[in-house]
DNA sequence: GTTCTAGAAC
DNA sequence: GTTCTAGAAC
């Protein structure tokens, strides 16, 4: 089930059997970003196997909102608990009588990889309604199947008149209980923590209804639940994996995908605080893994409230036992609440595993605090209390964090975003088919072989354990320091799970060096900089002081890819962009065409098929030459170079969530389902490790930002045209510093960008949105199937370097606009990639520019190793990460120059599966065919 | 940011 | 023969 903050007063088809506008997991950070004055108007969708869509208005807050639909000629009004019938392929729109409600729209998600299969979108189409009020609608309500475009009421009290009834069966109340349980569980919490306080403390106690227990007919266990995940009920017939139970609500979510054909299913605990990010972890490991998963949140468990222990473990068992995999969602505070849950697989003979999100307290505490929705309702100031509350008592627990040796196959222990985004990511190849590959491609000998060291380190799979010396022995059995010997079977399922474990190992063998050596690389006050004269402007002018080698430090963590620095996305419903004028249309027209004729002219070359000398161009080159080159002055433009400069490329794409990382794997999507203006972020997977205390972002910035934050890299903001790069510093405070000669501020084929900023109207290409603030094209160089720019048009921002605390709410802006164009991008491309927004960590033109770009990179203009890393490791800072700093810090500083070429310079890796590759051809080769592409996550 | 070129490396 | 790298110029 997926969410996504619907534009208001915009018309959009119902979207049935086709990808949404938006990306699954994007979907969901809309959900977060669009919290309005806490109070939210949500109008689900009710898809049906007949081919009818309904749409119910339901609301959280008490100020009964009412909204308008405008569905063809009949507008009507829609009042709390109502719901309407739609038709496949009807257009409706929305409008708020309430300017201070969000409303959000609730739809079944779409797999990318179904969208185009009949079946699956099919069988998409067994949602039910949510919340009882809607059940009993739906049950009483059929869709004016023949009606045309006519809304048909199916609300309990239909304004007017009863309209046809809903004739799938499923739509019993019980499935649309069960559906709503489904939609709590996975579009509003984040931290599925709820239950945990408590599980322990006793709201476990009953029993109760089994969640396994089978209840009647219902929508499959499928993850219509996941982040927008799709996928249908496909599952419809199965039991409810993890058992939804007959009441509908005790019983886990699952994705509705098929079972591992040769891999057994695990259980995966998952443990943390309130607000580490377990329910965000669930939803994108469901969405992005290719076999089947339920999803055990005790938050939601019953009939979409905080259910018991019990419940819980029913949910679990009755989920293994259909062979799906089990991601159990509680705190788990302590080893005996994990000890029953581990019970669980033990009697099945079955591996458990658990990931320990060990986020920073008071990120834990900051994100209940900001969150309206979770399940179990524990949200607000209120609870920051219990949070920690609870952290207190896992300190004292002794068994906190889990250890392997509590009998678990493996531990991650995740302490950012970025950490847990890897997790996700590792843990999502578990069970496809190509795991063996996707881990030899990630550097591991063997995915036994992997599995095992991880093992050694005292039965951890942290960092020590991922630096530990290469197995001897198979399995994790005789290898472990802390745990007994293990069972052959206990065997056999770490070795179903060693592509898993090679993934996560491989990331934390990067991360583990990433901290401190791209710490010492920064320039100003960097460890070096400490060391040798802390606060010495020469030592931070150094650049090079004593940096580490820092080779392959791991800056870029392959796993952790995720992280698409979109991490907040907000809600991109305000403003239509506008498009842009006569002549900026023509102008475009020519740079495309240039860029066309190029493009094939570099295929040809790429290919190898016509390769001819480089000093004789092609007649087409020439031209395009030419056109680049006359255009700019044909505008009167100083500066700019041609095609327009060249926007920046666009790179990047944050890798880990946080800095490299997803907000949450993948974004976490959910990360980024934080709305900046809010200041949350709760994202984690994708995005980025933002909010962690550890995000790598910070932890290079915190070593720089102390000095220097001044003028390294950016001009004065008062600085006009060039010539002043890097020797004017905002705050004035370091005349000793040079210039930082990255920068090239004052070159003419620099000023490319701001001169489109600050003078439009002579803009040499299309013009995507303008307002007073921000200016958005399409980068002319793109990287990417999608690749544009937001580019501020504050002259007082020549450089990211100039971003203060002050121009948050800038980039909230220019968060919107991107996010904006992101939808309508994906609605005329459906099955693009995720995209990500975020920044290059030196830009190489002047004026602040964020990349909007679909990680498919699969571009004729992505040429080199410079550009291929600008896109894909630390060098592309993430959005969130940003917005992060500047939030925490005041101030963004530049990485260090030798930083900076480690990570230009650094092997090609597959962003998605970390495969790594020896020249651009094959690593082009390899990305269109990359599932693990397809998967990533991000906006 | 780009193209172009030359030379090295594979 | 292909690919990468680096430098110059824009």
């Amino acid at each position: 089930m997926a969410t996504l903050l619907f534009p208001i007063g915009k018309i959009i088809p119902v979207p049935r059997g086709v990808p949404l506008p938006l990306g699954r997991a994007d979907i969901a950070r809309y959900s977060e970003a669009i919290t309005v004055s806490r109070v939210q108007c949500t109008v689900e969708s009710l898809n049906t196997d007949n081919g009818q869509s309904a749409l119910k208005l339901t609301s959280k807050g008490s100020q009964n909102p009412t909204v308008v639909i405008g569905l063809g000629e009949q507008p009507r009004e829609l009042h709390q608990g109502q719901s309407v019938l739609l038709r496949d392929g009807d257009k409706f729109s929305l409008i708020s009588t309430r300017p201070d409600l969000a409303i959000r729209v609730q739809l079944p998600g779409h797999e990318p990889a179904a969208a185009g299969n009949a079946a699956a979108a099919a069988s998409a189409a067994a949602a039910a309604v949510s919340t009882a009020a809607a059940a009993a609608a739906a049950s009483a309500a059929e869709s004016g199947a023949g009606t045309d475009g006519a809304m048909a009421e199916t609300t309990p009290k239909p304004p007017g008149g009863a309209g046809p009834e809903l004739s799938d069966k499923r739509h019993t109340p019980a499935a649309a209980e069960s559906y709503s349980s489904r939609s709590e569980a996975y579009t509003s919490d984040e931290g599925g923590e709820g239950g945990a306080e408590e599980e322990d403390g006793g709201a476990c106690g009953g029993g109760g209804r089994g969640a396994a227990s089978e209840g009647g007919p219902r929508p499959s266990p499928t993850a219509a639940g996941t982040a927008g995940a799709a996928q249908g009920l496909k599952a419809a017939g199965r039991k409810g994996c993890g058992g939804r139970g007959g009441k509908g609500g005790a019983r886990g979510g699952g994705n509705g995908k098929p079972p591992a054909r040769t891999t057994p299913p695990v259980l995966l605990l998952l443990a943390g605080l309130p607000g580490s990010g377990k329910s965000t972890f669930s939803r994108e490991l469901l969405r992005t893994s290719p076999v089947a998963w339920v999803h055990v949140n005790q938050d939601a468990i019953s009939d979409g409230k905080r259910g018991t222990r019990e419940q819980c473990l029913a949910a679990a068992r009755a989920a293994l036992e259909e062979g799906a995999c089990c991601v159990v969602d509680r705190c788990h505070a302590d080893a005996a609440q994990r000890d029953v849950l581990k019970a669980v697989a033990a009697e099945r003979g079955l591996a458990a595993h658990c990931v320990a999100l060990q986020m920073p307290l008071e990120l834990c505490a900051k994100r209940v605090a900001a969150r309206t929705d979770h399940p179990g309702g524990v949200q607000g100031d209120s609870f920051k209390k219990l949070v920690y509350t609870m952290a207190g008592q896992m300190k004292k627990s002794n068994s906190w964090p889990p250890a392997a040796s509590e009998g678990f196959t493996s531990v991650m222990d995740c302490h950012n975003d970025a950490d847990a985004t890897a997790a996700v990511r590792s843990w999502a190849v578990y069970g496809s088919d190509d795991t063996s590959a996707q881990a030899a491609g990630a550097g591991a000998p063997s995915a036994t072989a992997a599995a095992t060291s991880g093992a050694e380190s005292g039965g951890r799979l942290d960092a020590a354990a991922a630096a530990g010396p290469p197995p001897t022995t198979h399995g994790s059995a005789g290898t472990r320091q802390d745990v007994p010997p293990r069972s052959a079977s206990a065997a056999a399922a770490a070795d179903a799970a060693a592509a898993t474990l090679a993934m996560w190992r491989d990331y934390v063998a990067k991360r583990k060096s990433a901290p401190s050596g791209i710490m010492s690389f920064f320039k100003p006050s960097g460890t070096a900089a400490k060391k040798e004269s802390p606060g010495g402007a020469a030592a931070a002018k150094a650049g090079d002081s004593g940096l580490p080698a820092a080779k392959g430090a791991g800056v870029s963590a392959p796993g952790a890819p995720g992280a698409s620095a979109v991490g907040g996305v907000a809600a991109a419903s305000r403003g239509e962009p506008a498009r842009a004028s006569r002549g900026g249309e023509a102008a475009g027209k020519a740079a495309a065409v240039a860029a066309g004729a190029k493009t094939a002219a570099q295929d040809k070359t790429s290919a190898g098929a016509t390769r001819r000398p480089r000093s004789e161009p092609t007649a087409d080159e020439r031209s395009v030459k030419r056109q680049a080159v006359e255009a700019p002055k044909a505008g009167g433009r100083g500066g700019g170079n041609g095609g327009g400069g060249a926007v920046a490329t666009g790179v990047s794409a944050s890798p880990a969530r946080g800095a490299a990382g997803s907000g949450k794997a993948g974004s976490a999507p959910d990360a980024c389902g934080d709305s900046p203006s809010q200041g949350r972020s709760e994202g984690n997977g994708q995005g980025g490790s933002s909010q962690s205390g550890r995000n790598a972002f910070s932890v290079l910035m915190a070593s720089a930002s102390r000095k220097a934050a001044d003028g390294h890299g950016s001009a004065s903001a008062s600085g006009g045209g060039g010539g002043d790069e890097g020797s004017r510093h905002p705050g004035g405070a370091h005349t000793g510093d040079e210039p930082d000669p990255r920068f090239k501020l004052g070159a003419p084929w620099a000023q490319a960008l701001r001169n489109t900023a600050l003078h439009p109207e002579q803009a040499q290409q299309e013009v995507l949105y303008k307002d007073d603030q921000v200016i958005m094209i399409r980068d002319v160089y793109p990287k990417a199937k999608h690749h544009a720019l937001v580019i501020a048009r504050d002259p007082a921002l020549r450089s990211i370097a100039d971003l203060r605390q002050e121009h948050l709410q800038l980039l909230a802006h220019m968060q919107q606009v991107a996010c904006k164009w992101v939808q309508e991008a994906r609605t005329k491309d459906p099955v693009t990639v995720a995209f990500k927004l975020g920044f290059h960590a030196v830009p190489s033109m002047c004026q602040v520019h964020m990349h909007v770009v679909s990680q498919d990179f699969d571009s004729p203009a992505l040429k080199n190793k410079k550009h291929w890393n600008s896109f894909t490791t630390q060098f592309f800072l993430p959005l969130e990460v940003v917005q992060h700093e500047l939030e925490s810090r005041g101030r963004l500083t530049l990485i260090d120059q030798n930083v900076q070429h480690q990570l230009e310079g650094q092997e090609l890796r597959c962003h998605g599966c970390a495969k790594t590759v020896k020249t651009m051809p094959e690593i082009k080769k390899h990305i269109v065919a990359c599932d693990a592409v397809k998967r990533l996550p991000g906006l």
